[in-house]
DNA sequence: TTGAAAGCGCTAACAG
DNA sequence: CTGTTAGCGCTTTCAA
């Protein structure tokens, strides 16, 4: 193995310079620092990372802490993944990948072990028994996502958190579909083990969805679905029995996307004609999808970079820097139009919430 | 910083004790182990990973390079990496995850900066750059995947392997067909990005296509297909205008799974009384299927696990354990039945090969 | 069964 | 602008 001292030999200086040329954290005379870098490349040189860590207490890794839970679409969380090692790579930083429930042990273990200089934490939850664990952290972490129902109430004392801004997000489907004269609307969600981790995307964006539906007079239906075909025919046909009057649907879960289209199809209601949708997914889905949706993009990649040029930050030693949401961005495309020619008579009075019908339909 | 000195103070006994047991590399008294043993949870001590590796020259990580390209199905990968993660962890490892298109330079970085252990290589192709340099390699690498065409000329000296028989697994496919009684077939393949760049587990499945077609004298079309309807379509049409007496389609492409089933239905074609339909992918997607589907599963999870048990037996000092191929196991579900009557006259005369007809149809 | 001590390869004061 | 030197925390001979 070539070590610096190598190196140094072979370039006729010592050890210390040849770490400078490397760190570049004095200067050095043109003529050694192209010498050394010679013989570095001559040789063959790579620094240590062991060693480097071990003198230095940094080792240009990242610690991603990607748990592969159930209900979780994977090609986002891919996606994600990739953007941070990516970006990372161009930070100079490699990534280390932990899966699995290790959870709280797994941030200590990074911790303990000096493993991983920041760690990146994915799928939060609304009760996430990891974040103590990073509060109390030497080493900075930022959450891809939030650990609460409300961009306000963030409990986020300390943590840094990037995310799409889900409440939002959802508001603003309703916000479109109510635009567009849709009185009643469904919204077709995650799988319900995702709610009942209590993922906090999925309940920011449903807190999106019934305030806007609340300050726009809409009723609104809320069904978790798994992403089968059989879960959402039943959901969709329960929501259409309960609410005749229903033309809307916004659907944030990519599995349950082209089921949907299909049940729609098949049922004989035409979009957007009969029945509008939106959809929260990748825009990748939304223009891919056998009618075009209308849809705010998940922008995975961008979150994914975000939060590595956040940690970067971080360790160059900036102050953390609180919550960054990104604001949704809805593109019409060819699954929304206007609410068709109502049923007779409407009242739309207030309000309303799941499963608590308005008068009028 | 707890280190292992200070626990070495707090047991009142010397460093290398402590060492020894931590790494259980010679015995210890019962009462001085129990004691140090106290002693780190009480300090809540864990040995620094720098340090460790750069006094044995052992990181317990393990690189996984898993280069994202167009065409290939995240979710596999996905599963493949889940697998890696948990099995490493359960044998102590880490896993260093590399994506992105650094290739050769990323071998050598692992090599010289002794970042990992040894390395798992993803998404191999028929002339892998990466390959000389794992060749030339200390550290010990396997494949997840092939680098050649068929499992024999495995130019692989050197180099361990784990993957699906994909050639068997193609075979068999088109067996299943022809003891059905199917004559003409079709493949609908990865997207043509996939073959171009030489992706070894495409090519072998296509060899195992063409041999099984050959030897059962069934007529065979392939087409690369993107999985899009409307790739999809074109292709699927093009081959009935071109082999009208086409009655089996296998499929090796998870995104074309659902658009192929939909245009076959859209055409009143039935599935399986008018067209019989194999696929080549996880379990999960034909169980899922709009019509349960005959298919041969990829065991994302078992290659995942057996290349890291391959490593970890390397790391543990056993000699290169050459290439593993797992068997394909395809099991009949409702896509597949017997060949519809034929045409009326027909005389399969000898293999026969994409694009070139043989008579009878 | 345990200790003492010599590094592993690098960084970062401290000196010049 | 460059060299000297003292560790970083752990493993592992060599001794006892």
């Amino acid at each position: 193995m070539v070590t610096l001292a190598d190196v140094a030999r072979h370039a006729g200086v010592s050890a210390s310079t040849v770490s400078y040329v490397l760190s570049g954290k004095r200067s050095i005379s043109a003529p050694t620092r192209e010498r050394i870098q010679h013989s570095i490349d001559a040789l063959g040189y790579r620094p240590h990372a062991g060693a480097r860590a071990l003198a230095s207490s940094r080792t240009d890794v990242l610690a991603l802490m990607m748990p592969l839970r159930t209900g979780l679409y994977v090609p986002v969380l891919m996606e994600i993944a990739m953007a941070v090692t990516t970006t990372a790579r161009s930070h100079g930083y490699d990534v280390l990948l932990l899966t699995g429930e290790e959870g709280p042990e797994a941030v200590r273990r990074v911790e303990g072990s000096a493993i991983a200089d920041a760690m990146i934490v994915m799928d939060v939850g609304l009760d996430d028994p990891r974040l103590p664990h990073l509060r109390a952290a030497e080493r900075p972490a930022v959450l891809i996502g939030l650990p609460t129902e409300t961009a306000e109430a963030a409990d986020t004392e300390g943590l840094d958190c990037v995310d799409l801004d889900f409440e939002a997000a959802g508001a603003r489907c309703v916000e479109h579909l109510a635009g567009l004269g849709h009185t009643a609307i469904a919204v077709l969600g995650e799988p319900p083990a995702v709610y009942e981790r209590g993922t906090g995307f999925a309940a920011r964006t449903l807190t999106g969805f019934r305030a806007a539906a609340s300050s726009h007079g809409v009723g609104l239906l809320h069904r978790p679905v798994d992403g089968t075909y059989a879960a959402v025919a039943a959901a969709v046909t329960r929501v259409f029995e309960e609410r005749p009057g229903t033309t809307g649907i916004v659907v944030q879960n990519e599995a349950a996307v082209e089921p949907l289209l299909a049940l729609l199809r098949h049922q004989g209601r035409a979009v957007p004609e009969d029945v509008s949708v939106v959809a929260i997914c990748p825009d990748q889905v939304a223009t891919h999808a056998s009618v075009p949706l209308t849809a705010v993009s998940v922008p995975a990649q961008e979150m994914g970079r975000l939060a590595v040029e956040r940690i970067v930050r971080r360790l160059e030693g900036e102050r953390s820097g609180g919550t960054e949401l990104i604001a949704p961005r809805l593109t019409p495309r060819a699954s929304t139009g206007p609410a068709p020619a109502p049923a007779p008579s409407s009242s739309p009075s207030a309000a309303t919430e799941d499963r608590r019908g308005h008068g009028g339909h």
